[in-house]
Order: structure tokens, then sequence, then C-alpha cells
DNA sequence: GCCGTTTTCGGCCCGACTGTTTTCAGTCG
């Protein structure tokens, strides 16, 4: 895979462009990097798929950036690059990480101090050196310190399942403030992106200093980046850095509407307004100085012709296009995206049977609580048994039992017996048999172990699963987990047009550091007409409440309710379940 | 450097905050 090396590459000729203050290059080729930074395919092989042609079908990469990619496949550099990074051979990845530090002030450290590394600058500034530099008083020194300091404290983006409840704390508690009328979270949180960098918090208050006194002096704030009536940045202790915005209700809708994001939808939406004459800004949409919308979202689409986007499908994935054709009357607009609340059930979930902490009751009892109406137990079955306290057949029988004592016990929910089964390297159940399998009512097929097999046999490994009947639903069907593993290597293509011949379902596992399939993948899945799953994988009663985060991805991979069958009632479900065989 | 049902040339989203610049450059989102 080379394109975080492209990535990487032209990120750096943007700051080098930016040096020189360079006009429009800079942003075409960040621009770029948000491309390819979203994309899941690899740059070669849709070099060498489609030649330069392929690669500048796809947006932002025209000509230019086409043939530096060729070059870079070609002999592994690309030259421009190469005469940039000699005019100023600075480490540009980690100098432009720090807070406050951009290209201007890079290029003065490195020409006057010969300042190339994080290191250097820690170096320079305590040598007392850089205060000479123009515009590198006291206050700046101070703050690079900090930024270096918070930039080796290993700063990335967080999960955001993990990230959730402290947002929705913050947000509960300002919103509790007198001082405010609204309070909402808008970002990458509100779009629901399986990681976020930082927080975006919007309120609207009469008494703006008040309201940004009491954010800055949370218990949570380590350092205040800045504070002022209408914005505040702070970094909090957990390494997230979060801004609050205060705006007037006049401007709360375009305000929303511009920190959701994320940026190349804005860019869109921003253009849009311009060809109609009009000028869209975070407060308001503007008919020469006259403010015609701005207090709600839907408002401020509509001034621009748009109709209101789901934030989950801000992302400028061609759904501005769908709402276009939609407008024209044309098929394929926006879709009716699946909605939290039709989730009725839960289909992946451990008990103390095998590696979950609580009993198949308590499961249940939780899980009723938060409104399901039903769940699927579907602890670990596999011939290594040492795995996760795996299941044979003989302690199956028996947790049978038990489901059905607590099936009888409880009201207001079912228990579905359910196993999760490791499948073998050519796809086969480990450890149960065809005749014990068709007994569940719900099986799920999950890839525990071999996880580097090459794609072509990974690929055929998981269509021999699906092809098994005795197999309802393929479990986090990549495998990844967020920044620690990488997906399986999968033809994704043949993945979909397998599970759309044989019927087999797969899941949106919601589990924070999985979401698998991710947002991409579902989208691929829904355009297959391939159904899916939404199973939290809870471990604990904790985890109970991650479905959100699988709905959440299925929005961003804009599938309607018939594409996810836990929106099914019960009875429906069995049904379907039987008639897959 | 990219892009195009008003364009293959002439545009390119827009504003807040900081610091030290006495009028604005740099950075960020």
């Amino acid at each position: 895979m080379i394109n975080s090396k492209i990535i990487k590459i032209f990120s750096e000729i943007s700051e080098y462009y930016a040096m020189d203050d360079v006009p429009f290059k800079p942003q075409a080729y960040e621009k770029a990097v948000r491309v390819i930074e979203s994309m899941e395919e690899d740059l070669e092989v849709i070099y060498k798929a489609g030649g330069q042609k392929a690669l500048t079908d796809m947006p932002g990469i025209g000509r230019g950036m086409a043939e530096k990619i060729e070059e870079f496949i070609k002999t592994g550099r690309v030259k421009e690059h190469e005469r940039l990074k000699k005019k100023c051979p600075v480490d540009l990845e980690h100098l432009t990480a720090v807070e406050g530090l951009g290209p201007k002030m890079i290029k003065t450290l490195y020409q006057r101090l010969h300042v190339k590394t994080l290191a250097d600058l820690e170096k320079v500034i305590k040598a007392g050196k850089i205060g000479k530099l123009p515009r590198f008083g006291s206050k700046v020194q101070e703050n690079i310190l900090r930024g270096i300091k918070f930039v080796k404290g290993g700063q990335g983006r967080i999960l955001l399942g993990h990230a959730l409840p402290l947002v929705r704390k913050i947000e509960k508690r300002l919103a509790e403030l007198k001082e405010t009328e609204k309070v909402v979270v808008a970002g990458s949180i509100r779009r629901m992106k399986e990681t976020i960098g930082d927080l975006d918090i919007l309120a609207i208050s009469s008494e703006p200093k008040r309201v940004m006194d009491f954010f800055c002096a949370m218990p949570e704030v380590e350092k205040i980046l800045a504070q002022g009536e209408t914005r505040s940045s702070v970094h909090l202790h957990n390494g997230l850095a979060a801004d609050l915005r205060v705006v007037s209700q006049e401007s709360f809708g375009s305000a929303l509407q511009y920190f959701t994001g994320n940026k190349d939808h804005n860019i869109r939406t921003r253009k849009i307004a311009q060809g109609k004459n009009l000028k869209l800004n975070e407060y308001g949409v503007w008919r020469g100085k006259k403010q015609i919308a701005g207090r709600t979202e839907e408002e401020v689409y509509q001034a621009i012709g748009l109709p209101y986007f789901e934030p989950e499908i801000r992302e400028d994935r061609g759904e501005i296009e769908a709402a276009l054709r939609q407008a024209q009357g044309k098929p394929s607009g926006l879709p009716k995206l699946v909605k939290y609340e039709d989730l009725k059930g839960d289909l992946q979930m451990h008990s103390t049977w095998s590696d979950g902490a609580y009993t198949i009751k308590e499961m249940a009892e939780a899980a009723k609580k938060l409104g399901r109406q039903y769940i699927a137990i579907t602890d670990h079955g596999s011939a290594k048994l040492r795995i996760a306290n795996a299941l044979d057949e003989k302690r199956f029988l028996k947790q049978w039992q038990e489901i059905d004592k607590v099936n009888k016990s409880l009201s207001g929910i079912k228990i579905l017996k359910g196993v999760e089964v490791d499948i073998d390297d050519k796809g086969r159940p480990d450890g149960l048999s065809d005749a014990f399998l068709v007994k569940f009512d719900i099986v799920l097929a999950s890839v525990h172990f071999k996880m580097r097999m090459p794609k072509a046999e990974m690929t055929e490994r998981i269509i021999n699963a699906m092809k098994n009947p005795h197999l309802d639903i393929i479990a986090h069907p990549t495998g990844r987990k967020i920044q620690s593993r990488e997906e399986m290597a999968l033809d994704m293509e043949k993945i979909m047009a397998g599970a759309k011949e044989t019927g087999a379902i797969l899941e949106i596992n919601a589990y924070p550091e999985r979401l698998d399939l991710n947002d991409e993948n579902i989208r691929k899945a829904v355009a297959a007409g391939v159904k899916m799953s939404v199973g939290t994988d809870a471990h604990s009663i904790e985890h109970l409440h991650y479905l959100e985060l699988g709905v959440a991805q299925a929005r961003r991979g804009w599938a309607e309710r018939k594409d996810i069958i836990n929106t099914m009632s019960y009875p429906e479900l069995i049904k379907f379940l039987k008639n897959q065989g």
C-alpha cells in the first residue's frame, strides 16, 4: 500500500509551497491528501488497472499529481518533492504537528537557526537563541514548548466510542448552565466518524464571556490555548483538544452546519451558495449584506437550494450530487437512512459461558433496560477450546437449558441461541458439526486465527463460509482493529458478490475498536444489495450501549432500514433466519 | 495544481484568535 507514502509526500509538497507563498497549490495538495486519506483502495492497484486516467478520475487529482504518483510507483521517489526537501531539509511531519507552528515559522527557524527536528527546536529555545527572530516572542516560545510536549505525548485521534461518554458529560454540563440556551457538539463527533481528533462544541448564549470562563475552568482542562468572546480552545487531560464557540440564535444553524463539516462538504456548499450569488459563512446565508437564513440547518440548506443532510453523510462522498439528482426528480437520490431507534435487537454478545463478564440473565436484563426486544447470545464455539473459553457441543446443550430458563422467566425480551464459531483456513466451522449448527437460532462465523493469508485464499475462505447454509452471518468481516490491526487481505468486490449470491449477512460489529464493516464497506454492501446485521460484541453490560456506534456507521454507509436485519421484529427475524436455512 | 450545464482560462471558502506588526502576518479550523 503506497497511499500513506503519497500522503506524506503530498503533504510535504503542500507545506513547502506554503513556505514560499505559492498561491493555490498548497490547498490543491491538501485537498488531494484528504481524498487519498479517505480512500481504501491502493493507489498502485488503481494505477496498474487504469493508468493515469484512473488516477485523474479521482476528485482533486489532476494530471500533475497523477504524474507524480506514477513517478513514485516507477522510481520510488518524486523529484519535485526531493527538490523542495533539499532547499529545506526538515522533519516536517513532526514540526507541523506542533500547535501554532506553521510553514512560515518552520522556514524561518531552518534558515536562521538550522532547526530540523523537534529536538533541535527544543534546544534553540532553551538556549535562548530563538528570541532574536522576528515574531518569536516569549509567549510564542512558551506555546511551542508546550506544543512539543503535547506532540510527544503521543497525541492522536481517539476512538469515537471512547470519546463519547466524556463528550456527552461536557455537553450536558454546559447545557445545564443558566447562561446557555442551547449546546450541541458538532464536528466529527456529530458525524459519528470512527475516530475523532478534537471536540467542537457550539452554544447559544447572551453571556458568552461567562460561558467561556466556565468552559476554560473545567476540571478536564489542562491548558488554555485561546480564550475569546466567540471562541475558546483548550487541551484536555486525556489528550483531546476542545473548542467552544458561542453564537447567536440567528446564526446557530449556519454555525452548526459549518462546524459539523466535513471540510469538503462545507467547501461544496459554499461554492453552491456562491453560484447563486449568495454567501454562506458561519453566521448565515447572505444576499449582499442581508441575512436570508441561519437559524436552523434546514433553513440554511434550503436557502442554497439543497435538502437537509443527516450529519453522518456529510463527507462529500457523493451526497451533494445525490441531492441534486433528487431535486431533478432523477433516481438514486439521497437514502432514507436507518434510524437509531429502528434497531430492535443486538445480534452479537458474550456471557460468562465463554469470555463475557456477565451471565445470560444479567445481559438480557441490561439489554431490556436499553429497549432491546431481543438479543443473540453468541458465545464462542471452537475446537480450540482454550481460546476465549469456547464451548463444545456438550456445554452448548447445557447453555441452551439456561437460555430456555431465562426466556421463560423474563418477559419483554427474547434471547436467541447463537454462536460465534471460528472458521478454519478453508472456511469450515471449526469444532461444531453441521448437524449441530442447524440447531442454533443464529450462527456467526468469524476468523480469529490465520489472519495473514494471501488475498485470493482469504477471499476464498470467507466465500466458502458464506456458501455453508448453516452459517448466517460473517462476523467482523475484515478483522481490522482501528489503529492497531490492519484489515485482512480481502477482495471486497468478490466478498460482496459472494454475499449477494449466497444470501450471507455481513456484520457491522459495533465494538469501538472494530466498527467492522466500516462505513465505506457498508456503502459497498448497500450498493450490492447485501444485508447486514449490527452486533455490539458486548463482553459486559456496559458494552451494550455500543449498538449506537454500529448504527452510526451504517448511516455513514448510506444504509436504509431494509439493509439491516435487526431492524426486524422478533417474529420477522426468526422467520427470516429460518428461510435462510 | 485542479476544475468546468454559464468557463479549457480564470477562478479557487471564509473568518477568529494570537502576538507584538502600531495595521497585520501567521495559524487554525
